[in-house]
Parts: C-alpha cells; structure tokens; sequence
DNA sequence: CGTTGGCTTGAGAGGGCTCAAGGCCAGTGG
DNA sequence: CCACTGGCCTTGAGCCCTCTCAAGCCAACG
C-alpha cells in the first residue's frame, strides 16, 4: 500500500529509504477513504492534513458571495493534497476540498511534519515540491495575463491531457477562468 | 550594511543568529549594485543568483512575440529576487530582470546554497518564504480567474500599496493583465 | 524648447459573458 | 422494458467589458 508514495519519495532523492525511514513514513502515514463527494476539507475548517493520493480524484474550490464556485486545483494520482495556506499558517480554509471520484489517500497530521522532515530524502522532496509548485503556478499566472480563454485551453490540455480526461469541462472551464460556454465553442473546432 | 539581512532573517527564526553564523553569511553573500535599466538577469541566461534588494525597485517581464512586455514580478526593499525555476533547474531564463531604479543588492551564487541551508535559521526561513510564494501566486491566480479588471486593481491596490506607489501605471496594468487605458479608466473614480 | 515617458480620453471592434433553450446519455424506479 | 430525471454539453442571440488604435496633454530633463 506505501510503494507509490515510496516510489514517488525515492524519485526526488538519489539515496535509497532505509528500513528505519520506511518504519517512521509508515507510522506517521495513515490510510483514508474518502466516497464521491465526500470533503477532505471544508470552508471554515483548519487543513491539519496532508494527503498522498493513491487514486481517484479531487477538487479544490472556492465560493463567492452569489454562490458560484471557482476552481484553484484539479488533483490525480501521485499528487499531494492539501491548503497550503491554511495547513501552513492554521489559519482557517477559504476553500473547499472535494472527492471527485471515490479517492484513497495517505494522510500525515500536521503534527508529524517536523518527524518527516527529518529524513533527508523527504526534506529534499518537500524542498523540491515547494520550488516546483512556485514554478508552476507563476506559470499559470503568466498563461493566465498573456493567453486567451481558447489558448488557455489549449495549453493546459497539452501539458494535463490526464486531468482533462477526469473531470467535466465546465470543471476544467472554471480552473481555467473561463465560461463553461467560451470552452465548449473552443473546443468545437478540435472536435 | 548586513542588518537588513540580519534583521530579516530574525524575523523568521526564533532564535538570533550567532557570530560564527553572521560570519558564514558575509562570506556567502556579496555586495551588488545596479544602475536603473541594468539587468539582473537577461533571457536566454541562466539564474546562477539569488539576490535581496536592500535598496531600489526591480522587474520580471517575459517578451511574446509581438514584442509586447508582460510584468511577471515587482519587486522592493526586502524582497528577493530571482527566476525561480531558472535558478532550481539551472534553466535558460525566459525572462528579463531589470533595475527599474538604482538598486543596491546582497547577492549568494547558487553553488553557496547548500552552505547557507545549514544554518538553522535560514533554512527555516527558505521553508517560510518558499510556502508563502507558493500561497501568495496562488491567490494571484484565484484573483485573475475570479474578479474583473478593476476589482483586481483595487485588491492590489490595498495589499500592496507601496508598490503601486512606486512603479509607473502601465507596469502595474501589465502585472495585472490588463491594459494601461483600462487601468487608467478604472482610477478615474478613484481620483 | 524639443524630446521623451507617462497618463488620459475618445471611438470602434471584438472576445467572452449571460441568459435561455435543446439535446444526449446514464442511472433509477415503476 | 420504458419513462423520467439529473448532469453535462451544445448552440444561439444580445450585450458588455476590455482591447486596440489614435490623438493630445503634461511634466521632467537635457
């Protein structure tokens, strides 16, 4: 059950775990499931998990004062859930997380994050997926003040085929920023 | 001229630095200065510094092909600057870092990084800044796919007014993805 | 006092939005 | 086995926000 998470850490690190590693990650690690429509997180609520996913799928959103949502993050398969803002500052959610799909996950509490980050491969991979996650999402700010809706569309379905295949277009028109509208009329043509 | 940086750091960590520590930062880092329209970083470069901006103002711009300029990054006193990705995956830059008015810097090359990670402190604060980029291009995004041209002026407006202050409208209209005669239309009220 | 950079204003065009209706498909219950 | 329902996608019409293009103004500066 711990493999892809163990095969994901030893992605970031060259050294291999150790067997003491592998005991601490299995302690502090916990298994969960969540059924469709189940919320990891809800408005309001302090994040004091983070979650490896091992399957399904989940959407981060927020909802505005008429009611509508917006969608911040669409997250797979060897992903990391989590409010960043929240978990980091304990601060409570402005979002809403949600099963999409029936999702299995393994979770740490906040409270075991120092223990982890002890391990040399971890901190690195943390210290990697921090700079990676910055990186990515000054892109899509970029994408977002430079391209079009239908361009918009365009690259993010070339560098997320996967994540456009799971969820519903107007899911993918609201990460986007997009009417589910302007996004069926872009894809008219593709079709 | 290290008590900027001192101080800084302190804010992050609980505990204060000590003179062997103090010691290993003065070696690391180095005395930089930009007159305006230098650049810190050109396209094409790689980002081989990460620099703190004692005094002066900076910009991250990417060029399109239609020449146009998109402000990416606006940057003060107390703020770091460096192309992010550039400088992790030792990348071409694809972007322009330039001293928008004389800029004094204290500057460490990347092959120090590791040195000055040792030291608790800085490591803690990395961790911090790291998260707090990520939670702050986050809200970025949240805004651009959320609000509308003029409501993403006000918002900017208040959280970061001396930046506002300081840099001419039009740079302020590209950071924000809108044109300088809509921004200028949307402070007419305001005025 | 000409040049340069920045800001404003106007007119017209267009991309994307909203509102509204219709079609398709899968699941569900009679 | 069929009717019904809900979720999703599509299409049309009209409108509005924002963009583009163009011109003019003002202040700073050499």
């Amino acid at each position: 059950m711990y493999e892809p998470l163990f095969d994901y850490i030893r992605r970031y690190g060259k050294e291999a775990l150790t067997n003491e590693e592998e005991t601490i990650i299995e302690s502090a690690f916990e298994f969960k499931k969540l059924r469709k429509r189940q919320y990891f997180l809800e408005e309001g609520k302090v994040c004091t998990h983070t979650g490896f996913v091992l399957k399904g799928a989940l959407r981060q959103f927020s909802v505005d004062d008429t009611g509508a949502e917006h969608i911040l993050q669409l997250v797979i398969e060897n992903w990391w859930v989590v409010d960043r803002e929240s978990f980091h500052n304990q601060t409570p959610s402005k979002y809403f997380i949600e099963a999409w799909e029936d999702v299995e996950l393994l979770v740490f509490h906040r409270t075991r994050l120092d223990e982890i980050l002890k391990i040399p491969v971890i901190n690195a991979m943390f210290w990697h997926m921090s700079q990676n996650n910055h990186i990515a999402s000054q892109k899509r700010v970029e994408d977002t003040i430079t391209l079009s809706a239908v361009k918009r569309y365009e690259n993010f379905q070339q560098h997320y085929p996967e994540i456009v295949q799971r969820f519903p277009q107007h899911q993918i028109a609201s990460y986007l920023g997009i009417a589910r509208e302007t996004l069926s009329r872009a894809r008219k043509p593709i079709r």
